[in-house]
Parts: structure tokens; C-alpha cells; sequence
RNA sequence: GGGUGAUUAGCUCAGUGGUAGAGCGCUUCGUUCACAUCGAAGAUGUCGGGAGUUCGAAUCUCUCAUCACCCA
């Protein structure tokens, strides 16, 4: 039965991905057969993602490596996994809740993380299927997870990344890479957590700015400008007793705590120190100098809300101003039971302040201060403004700095040696422009915060207790409760209140000491560190603990996080008893990413992948990541094993659409990379992903393009059937010894196989996998099957027993070897041709990868070949464009023909007359005048067809053709005459440029002849 | 504002000092038994502008213009 004329690729794929992964090709170390390791990390998708055509583009270049390197023999690993994305994996269960009209907070935190598992167990999986659809060979047997392992982690999620996590916590703790802290952070209002720095998107926004004024107190007043002079020095003042301060954000000022005017400002210098009055709320708040204020901007005067802006924060710390807080988690206003604002303000004013803006949203807390400013006449103006406003890149939300307790990697710490390997090509970054931004950020890197007020995710190993009293302290409790007992029993009332408020004070005092800190792997280990500090029994609670259940609101209130246990207690007991209580925050997703290359491979344990696969070799990953995920994995790997993650790091550009867009959903420009391949088939998808793999330069993706690839898919497919047809594989070795052929087409096929060989693998090598891909495409379309095939057909169809079987031998190498070399890229296609076309002891994909290289080169055959070549396109040309019928077989006339002509034409006189449709060919002294002229190297050749030929169109044929050889002609002449160039250039060049000077000589002054035997007939 | 990169055929892009290229599209011709998801032939370029280094520049340097991205 025939082949047939294409490959299903819709059939076929699923097909031959089972057939690989149930022959466990796929397995680490599968086809190994030599000692050198070679392994890369997926980076790990979310748990929550699907395939986007950047994962598709990032994984075809990954299988690419990795089946190149198995073939090769390589020990290969490529280590597939997802992480557990605490943001958006909430997001994506809370929606589900959503839908039953349910929230997070119905459920207890262990309930709400059963659904969380029990969502990733029926769609977590969602991403490895796509992968296996792009033909991903993975090990999947090894797929990782970073939450594998966690505590309440279901069957089937065992693992121990969750082990890895909490021990580099412990481990960075100890050596002081991580600490606790209140600052202010970038706050998401929607999720009610902290995220970090690179989480936060600016987006330019259309807003206002709203000029204010503040009353100056104690009667001070300044001159304010109001006309100017051509140079633009003020001409006209106006007396002022308020200050006019211009904010894009209204509503952050019931926290203000200053005023910041620039030390040299003439303006306001001789205020600095004095105070303003704060509208709303009558706080007395200080004008300080600070070079942040820029007299140029707004009004020279800028209000100062160090807990809400980081810039303000800064002012603050230089110039100790408070610090006061007054929105809750969610971004409303916050003045009710908040006495860090009451403080110091009117009583009355606050009053109405909170009646009029307590506990509503940020938004609607500005406009109701505008009115306010309005109906009070301290709104100065309102301009509009274009400004940048920070995003959580998830919520989409405005974020809102907020001054909270964060847990914080001290990055400045661990940066060195990460900084160190790349300065030092331990680690590579290509291209390598991205080693500038690498080092740019850095060199300016800031405290990562690591803590998030999630519940999915790796929970903070840290436990608190309560602050150990003083020995006085202690024993002035345990006196005062034995006293109440008594006063109890006495029934004294006076007593006992006096007893209370001694018992309160003393109370405070212990309040105001440091909660105890535990930091340690594993229940017992905290325990046991406990019972050593305190000296008594400890109990722990694992969380669901009061403090967990507080809102994050109410946790704020809480301040320093004081746990259940106050302090030592002083009842009358022999033995005492501590609790402690468990940080309920979750660290950033990101830090576990941070772990990958060591956590899939088992760390902390010492497996035997860890000691074989690690370092691991390449990491393949888009530049959004450089921050969030390789920098910080050269500084954990660095910082916890003390040994690089990676020796490359090769970094790809973005996919974007055919009109050079980035892909997004809103702009409903994304091409769905399995929609393509249901359409194109996955080959076609990843080969042009490869062939436009140019570093540094993003892709412009068009199906016209992916149509394109799917053809030479279809290309190939049909070589191979036109082999197949013609029995070339039947007795066929398939050893894969290269062939020793005779025939001169034979032999130099071999040699341009060999060629490509080479040039795929040193394209590889150097991870240019356009060149790569682009190599094949011209050698399997270009050579194989546009000359190859068809000079085999003489041979095949007419030739006798030896050349016949010499040819088919032949030809069953090539295509083998293009299967081979094109494995990597189209792994379906080839794979699928390979079975068919014989029975194999392997598969292809644990084909042998070659090694032949120029020695296959038979310069002889090289040499005739292309004069073959070019001899029948000059023919086709000269035919076409004389209008000489397609299907007519045309006699030749030859002259002069050299002795190498000679031989070639007669080695080859079949080729040319089928492939440029000759009917013979004829020897003469001088070729007649009405004829078609072919100046070839060695040679005049004419077609005599003066009643078919139009004598002007033939003269300017080749007069056309003369310019372009003379035009040539005139720069490489010019070049030689000059004879600073034969003196500095290198020889090998001046050499090329003679010998290519004397044969577009040689060809220029036949075409003269040739012209001249027209001009007669005219 | 700071940084990085780009500008080459109608389109998308290769090409880092030595004869300007590919694919797609376009025009003309062709169903000869691998393939019409095909074959043959053809047209199309002041390599963004300017200056410099060099025997020689698309390529190196400077400068200008435009665009893109990243960071503030």
C-alpha cells in the first residue's frame, strides 16, 4: 500500500508521543550511552496556566536541547514541573467558591486549602497535557511541584520541594539572609496581601492634581509671586498665610505629618520648623526641609504621608515625622478606634472625620475630601495630570503603599556571589545584553519581601512566644495574683482594683517587650529550642489559631503580633506553660521557584539525580523572568549550596503578532498555540518557532509563516514516499554507515549531508537555532529535494544493477540523516517516517546522532556537481525567458568545452537532458548566428532556434546579463588595481578575487561574442 | 528622566570588515508517474540620514531622526 501524499499530524501525534513516553524514552538517562550529563530545568508554569505561545516557543527550544543531546547520548534529563502561583491559584478557587456564593473566609484555612489541592487534582494538570501535545519530552515521572510535600498536601502530592523550602528558610534565617520588619510595602487591596516590588506595574494614568491649602499657624506668612519678568524673575508678590501643597491622592491626607519645602527655597525658607494646621482634622503638622521637595514642581510645597508613599517614607525617616496609618487592608479609610491618628488632632474635627469618612472606600474618601476642600475654601485648584500609578499585576489594582510586618530576604547579603559567577563566566547569559540589565538591577537590588497574607502557599516556619519577663518582673506578677486570690477570697473590692491596676502596669511593661522568635524546620526542633529558652513546657498551636483567624485588619491593630501567651504565667502551679503560635503568612511564591534546579532534584536530600544532574547545564527562559526568577536563583543556589544553578542561561525574546504587537487578551490579538497546532500540526508550529529564533529579536508570528513550515513538512514526507516507491529501502542497512558511492550525484550528496551535519551542530552549539533550522530547510528542500531527488531518477528508473543499488543505498542514508538532524525540531513528522519506512531497532528519537563531518567532502564531485547545476538553470533560464515551450526538447550546441566540461557532461548527460528537457547535444566549431547563448564556465553552449528566437529579445538577454557581469567586473578590477588592497588584504581574499575576476572575464567576453554574432544577423 | 535594542526587497527577517541573502507575497509559464501543501523562470535594494576609521563598511566609531522595550 502506498504512502500516503501527506502526514497526519492529527492522527499521528498523539500516537507517537504515547508510543515514546510508554517506551520510557523520555526518562532521565534513557539512551545514555556516554558519562556526560546534560539537564535543564523547566521553568515551571502555573499551576493555574495554559499553553501560550510564549511557553511554546520557550519548550521548543528546550526540547530541541534536550533531544539533541539524548540522541547524542548525553545523560539527559529535562526536568519538567509547575509552581504552585499562591496569587493566582487563590484567585482561580476563591472564583470558584465565588460562583456557590462563598468566600475564602467561610472556610477555616485548612478547609480552604483541602479545596485548593482538590481544585489542582482535577485541573492542575491542564499545562503538562498542552506540553505533551507540542511533543515536550519531559520526564514526566519526575514532574515536580513546588507545594509538593506541604502538610496538608493530599496522596499523590508527595515529594519533599515543601522539605527544601522551609529548610532554606531556616537555613537563611540562621544566617541572618533573613529578617522581620516593619516597613512600608507595595500592598495589593484586593488580595489583602503584601507582594513585592516587581510584582507592581506602573500605569500612566489620566488623573488630577488637587493644590490645598494649609493654614499657616502662629500667624506666619510668605510672599507668594504672581507676576514675573521676561527672565522670569518675580515682579509682584501677594501675602499669604496658608500653604498651597499639590497632591494626586487627597485622600492619603488625614495621615499627613509634614510639609516639605526644599532648604533653598526663598520662598519658604524662613518657615522651615514652623507648623501648618491640617484641615479635616486640625493636626499641627511641621514644615521641614528636605531636597525632596523640587521648588520647579507644583507649588515647591509637598505634603509628607510617610505610611502612604515611599518617597514621603524617606522624607520622614530624614526628618522624624510620624508615621500614621489611615486605611485598612482594603483600602479604605481607617479612623474609627485608631488612635495613632486621634492623636494630637482636635477631638471634635476627628469626630466628624470619622462620621463623614470612616470605613469608606480610598476612591470615594477623595471625592468627599474635594467637596469638603470646596464647601471650605481650602481647595487652592485642581489641574489635570498624567501620571504613573502603581498596578498589582495580578488584581490589576491600584496598589497602596502600607506600613505592615514583612518578612524580608536581605538581598544586599546575598548578592555578591551571584553578581560574581556572571563577572566570571561561570554562569553565561546570552545574548549578552541581558548580562547588563542582570547586573543593573543587581547591583541596585532592594529587600525582597517574602511574606504574604495568603493562605495557599509554604507557610512561614517561624513560631512566636512571649517575651521572657525579668525575674522582678515575674515575681511582682506571681506576688500580685497571689494577693487577688487572697483579695478574692476577702471579697475586697477596693483591694482588688488597686490590685489590678498594679497587676495592669506591670502587664504593660511585659507587652512592651520583644515577642520571642522561633525559627526551625520541624515542630519538634521549635519545641525543643522553646523549652531550652523558657524552661518550661511548651505547647504549640499549628496554626487555625486565633491569630489566624483575625483579619489581616485586625492583625494590623495588633501591631507587634503578640501570640496567645503574654508571659510567663503566674498561676499558682509548679509547673508553667508556654504557647506559641505560628506566623500565618505564606511565603512568595517565588522564593520556592528560587529553589527549583535543587528542589526537583531532591535537596535537601542527597539524591543520586542532585549529584548527577546538578549544576544543571541550560536555562531557557523569556527576559520577563530575568528578575523574578534567575537572578534570584543564582543568589538562593549560591547562598544555600554555594554553587552556581546554571553555566547558561540563554534568554529568549517575546512572541509577539504578525503586525509586531504584544500578544494580550484584551487586545484579542493572541494566537492559541494548540489551535495551531490542531491546524498546522505541531511540527509545523515548532519549526517556525525555531526558524525565527534569532537572538535578541522578538517574533513577529504569522500563520502564513507556520503554513510555510507545515509544506516542508509535507516536503520531506514526500521525498521519502518517492524513495519508498522506489524500493530504497528495501535491504537497506540501516546501520547508518555512511555509504561509499562512485556516481558523482551520489558522492556529493554525501558530501553536502555531511556539511549540514556540521553546520546544525555548530549552530546548536551556539544556540543559534534559527541557523540551525534555516540549514535544514535549504539543504532538505534546496538539495535534496529540489536536485537530489531529481538526479536520482535516471539513475533509479534507467541505470543499471550497480548504479540502481548504489543510488537507492545512497539515497536511503540521506533521508535517514534528515530525519535525524530534523528529529529535534519536527520530532512527529520524522518519527513517523522513520517507522514506516523500515523496522528499526530504535526508535528515532534514540537515534544515533552522526558524527561524519567535511571528510565526506569529495571536492571533485563537489565541483562537477554545481557546474551541473548551474548549467541547467542557465538552460531553464535562457528557455523561459526566450519563450521556448515548457514541454519541447530542445537540441545543444556546444563549443570550446574544456576538458572538465567534457567528462562532466558525459557523466552527467542524463541528468541534464531530463532536468533541462535537451535533446542532444552537438559539437561544432562555430555556433550559428541566430542562436541562444549559455556562457558557462569552460564553455559555450547554444540553443539553435533562430525561428523560434526574437533576435532583440535575446540581444537584450544578454546584454542585461553582460551589464550585471561588467558592474561586478568593475569592483573587483578596481579592487585589484589598488595596490593598498593586494598589500593589506589577506591573501586567501586577493586570491578569491583574481580567480572570480578572470572567470567573470572569461564569461563576459563570450556574451560579447555572443552578441556579436547577433548584431550579423540584424 | 535613565538604560537597552532596532531601522536591510512589497511584508517578515537573516547577515558583526571582503561578490547584498532567505521565506512569504507578486508576475509569467507548467498538472513529465514524490509532492499543486508542487515545479520552472522573473521583477523588486541610495542596507534610516549624515560624518569618520579602513585598501575595503549593511557590518566598527560618532552624530541626527524615527520606533520598540525595560527601569524610575
Amino acid at each position: 500500500m502506498p504512502m500516503e501524499k501527506t502526514f497526519n499530524a492529527a492522527e499521528a501525534e498523539a500516537r507517537l508521543y504515547d508510543a515514546w513516553e510508554k517506551a520510557g524514552c523520555f526518562k532521565a538517562g534513557a539512551n545514555a550511552s556516554r558519562p556526560e550529563t546534560f539537564c535543564i530545568m523547566i521553568p515551571p508554569p502555573n499551576v493555574t496556566g495554559s499553553l501560550h505561545m510564549g511557553h511554546a516557543f520557550n519548550n521548543t527550544l528546550q526540547d530541541i536541547l534536550v533531544r539533541w543531546h539524548r540522541m547524542r547520548g548525553f545523560d539527559t534529563l529535562w526536568q519538567p514541573g509547575q509552581d504552585h502561583a499562591g496569587i493566582a491559584t487563590q484567585m482561580v478557587v476563591e472564583r470558584e467558591l465565588a460562583k456557590e456564593g462563598k468566600s475564602r473566609r467561610d472556610f477555616t484555612r485548612e478547609e480552604f486549602l483541602a479545596k485548593v489541592w482538590e481544585w489542582k487534582g482535577q485541573s492542575g494538570g491542564t499545562i503538562i497535557n498542552q506540553l505533551k501535545r507540542l511533543g515536550a519530552s519531559c520526564d514526566w515521572s519526575r514532574n515536580a511541584f513546588t507545594m509538593s510535600g506541604a502538610p496538608n498536601a493530599p496522596a499523590g502530592e508527595e515529594g519533599n520541594f515543601h522539605d527544601a523550602v522551609i529548610k532554606v528558610f531556616v537555613d537563611m534565617y540562621d544566617k541572618g539572609y533573613i529578617y522581620r520588619g516593619k516597613r512600608l510595602v507595595n500592598w495589593d487591596p484586593h488580595f489583602e496581601t503584601a507582594i513585592s516590588d516587581l510584582e507592581v506595574e506602573q500605569v500612566e494614568v489620566d488623573g488630577h492634581m488637587w493644590r490645598l491649602r494649609y493654614a499657616l499657624e502662629n500667624g506666619e506668612t510668605y510672599e507668594h509671586p504672581v507676576e514675573w519678568d521676561e527672565d522670569g524673575n518675580p515682579t509682584a508678590h501677594e501675602t499669604r498665610d496658608y500653604l498651597v501643597v499639590a497632591t494626586t491622592r487627597p485622600e492619603t491626607m488625614l495621615g499627613d505629618t509634614g510639609v516639605a519645602v526644599h532648604p533653598d527655597d526663598p520662598r519658604y525658607r524662613h518657615l522651615i520648623g514652623k507648623t501648618v494646621r491640617l484641615p479635616l482634622c486640625g493636626r499641627s503638622i511641621p514644615i521641614v526641609a528636605d531636597e525632596y521637595a523640587d521648588p520647579e514642581k507644583g507649588t515647591g510645597a509637598v505634603k509628607i504621608t510617610p505610611a502612604h508613599d515611599f518617597n514621603d517614607w524617606e522624607v520622614g525617616q530624614r526628618t522624624n515625622l510620624r508615621a500614621i496609618n489611615v486605611m485598612t487592608t482594603r483600602a479604605a479609610m481607617f479612623l474609627k478606634d485608631n488612635p495613632e491618628f486621634a492623636e494630637g488632632c482636635d477631638p471634635d474635627l476627628v469626630a466628624k472625620a470619622i462620621e463623614r469618612l470612616d470605613g469608606i472606600d480610598r476612591y470615594e474618601a477623595r471625592e468627599a475630601i474635594i467637596n469638603e476642600a470646596t464647601d471650605d475654601g481650602w481647595l487652592d485648584g485642581i489641574d489635570s495630570d498624567r501620571h504613573m500609578v502603581p498596578h498589582g499585576d495580578r488584581s490589576k489594582t491600584a496598589i497602596e503603599p502600607y506600613l505592615t510586618d514583612q518578612w524580608f530576604v536581605d538581598t544586599a547579603k546575598i548578592v555578591g556571589p551571584a553578581l560574581d559567577a556572571v563577572r566570571k563566566g561561570e554562569t553565561k547569559i546570552l545574548p549578552e545584553q541581558h548580562e547588563k540589565v542582570y547586573f543593573h538591577w543587581l547591583e541596585n537590588i532592594e529587600p525582597w519581601c517574602i511574606s504574604r497574607q495568603l493562605w495557599w502557599g509554604h507557610q512561614i516556619p517561624v513560631w512566636y512566644g512571649p517575651p521572657l519577663a525579668s525575674k522582678e518582673l515575674s515575681q511582682r506578677s506571681y506576688d500580685l495574683i497571689a494577693q487577688m486570690d487572697a483579695a478574692e477570697i476577702e471579697k475586697d473590692k477596693a483591694k482588688q482594683d488597686e490590685i489590678w491596676s498594679e497587676l495592669d502596669q506591670v502587664l504593660r511593661q511585659l507587652e512592651t517587650q520583644e515577642t520571642i522568635l522561633f525559627c526551625a524546620s520541624s515542630e519538634n526542633e521549635v519545641q525543643k529550642q522553646a523549652e531550652k529558652f523558657y524552661g518550661c513546657p511548651v505547647t504549640i498551636d499549628w496554626g487555625g489559631s486565633d491569630i489566624a483567624d483575625l483579619s489581616t485588619q485586625q492583625r494590623y491593630r495588633l501591631g507587634n503580633r503578640q501570640s496567645g501567651g503574654w508571659y510567663k504565667s503566674g498561676n499558682s502551679q509548679s509547673v508553667d506553660v508556654v504557647n506559641l503560635e505560628r506566623d500565618p503568612d505564606v511565603l512568595d511564591t517565588w522564593f520556592s521557584s528560587g529553589l527549583w534546579p535543587i528542589g526537583t532534584l531532591g535537596w535537601p536530600e542527597q539524591t543520586d539525580e542532585l549529584n548527577k544532574y546538578f549544576p544543571t547545564d541550560v536555562l531557557i527562559t523569556g527576559f520577563d523572568i530575568i528578575f523574578f526568577w534567575v537572578a534570584r536563583m543564582m543568589m538562593m543556589q549560591l547562598a544555600v549550596v554555594d554553587r552556581i544553578p546554571f553555566h547558561t542561561v540563554y534568554v529568549h525574546a517575546l512572541v509577539r503578532d504578525e503586525k509586531g504587537k504584544k500578544m494580550s487578551k484584551s487586545l484579542g490579538n493572541v494566537l492559541d498555540p494548540l489551535e495551531l497546532i490542531e491546524e498546522y500540526g505541531a511540527d509545523a508550529v515548532r519549526f517556525t518557532l525555531t526558524s525565527m529564533a534569532a537572538m535578541g529579536r522578538d517574533l513577529k508570528l504569522s500563520t502564513q509563516r507556520i503554513a510555510g513550515y507545515r509544506n516542508f513538512g509535507t516536503k520531506l514526507w514526500n521525498a521519502a514516499r518517492f524513495a519508498e516507491m522506489n524500493g530504497v529501502f528495501e535491504g537497506y542497512a540501516r546501520d547508518g554507515t555512511v555509504p561509499q558511492p562512485t556516481e558523482t550525484v551520489n558522492k556529493w550528496i554525501v558530501g553536502e549531508t555531511a556539511r549540514v551535519r556540521q553546520t546544525v551542530d555548530e549552530a546548536l552549539a551556539a544556540y543559534r537555532f534559527n541557523d540551525a533550522a534555516n540549514a535544514l530547510y535549504a539543504f532538505v528542500w534546496g538539495k535534496v529535494c529540489d536536485w537530489y531527488v531529481e538526479f536520482s531518477k535516471p539513475l533509479l528508473l534507467d541505470g543499471s544493477e550497480a548504479e540502481r543499488a548504489e543510488t537507492r543505498a545512497t539515497m536511503a542514508w540521506v533521508i535517514d540523516q534528515c530525519l535525524i538532524l530534523l528529529h529535534p525540531m519536527m520530532p512527529f513528522i520524522t518519527e513517523e517516517l522513520w517507522g514506516t519506512l523500515g523496522t528499526r531497532p530504535k526508535m528515532l528519537v534514540h537515534a544515533d546522532w552522526p558524527t561524519y563531518g567535511p571528510e565526506l567532502v569529495d571536492p571533485a564531485a563537489d565541483r562537477e556537481m554545481n557546474w551541473v547545476i548551474g548549467l541547467i538553470e542557465e538552460i531553464r533560464s535562457a528557455r523561459a525567458q526566450m519563450h521556448v515551450p515548457a514541454g519541447l526538447h530542445v537540441p545543444v550546441l556546444q563549443t570550446g568545452l574544456d576538458a572538465a566540461g567534457r567528462d562532466a557532461w558525459a557523466r552527467n548527460e542524463a541528468l541534464v537532458k531530463r532536468l533541462a528537457r535537451v535533446e542532444s547535444l552537438t559539437e561544432v566549431d562555430t555556433l550559428p548566428k541566430g542562436c541562444v547563448t549559455i556562457a558557462v564556465e569552460g564553455g559555450t553552449f547554444a540553443l539553435p532556434l533562430a525561428d523560434i528566437i526574437d533576435v532583440g529579445e535575446e540581444k537584450a538577454r544578454l546584454e542585461k546579463t553582460l551589464a550585471k557581469l561588467e558592474k561586478e567586473l568593475g569592483g573587483l578590477t578596481g579592487r585589484l588595481k589598488n595596490p593598498k588592497f593586494v598589500e593589506s588584504a589577506p591573501e586567501e581574499v586577493v586570491e578569491e578575487t583574481r580567480d572570480l575576476a578572470a572567470a567573470k572575464t572569461d564569461e563576459a567576453a563570450k556574451l560579447r561574442t555572443a552578441l556579436e554574432r547577433l548584431a550579423e544577423l540584424a
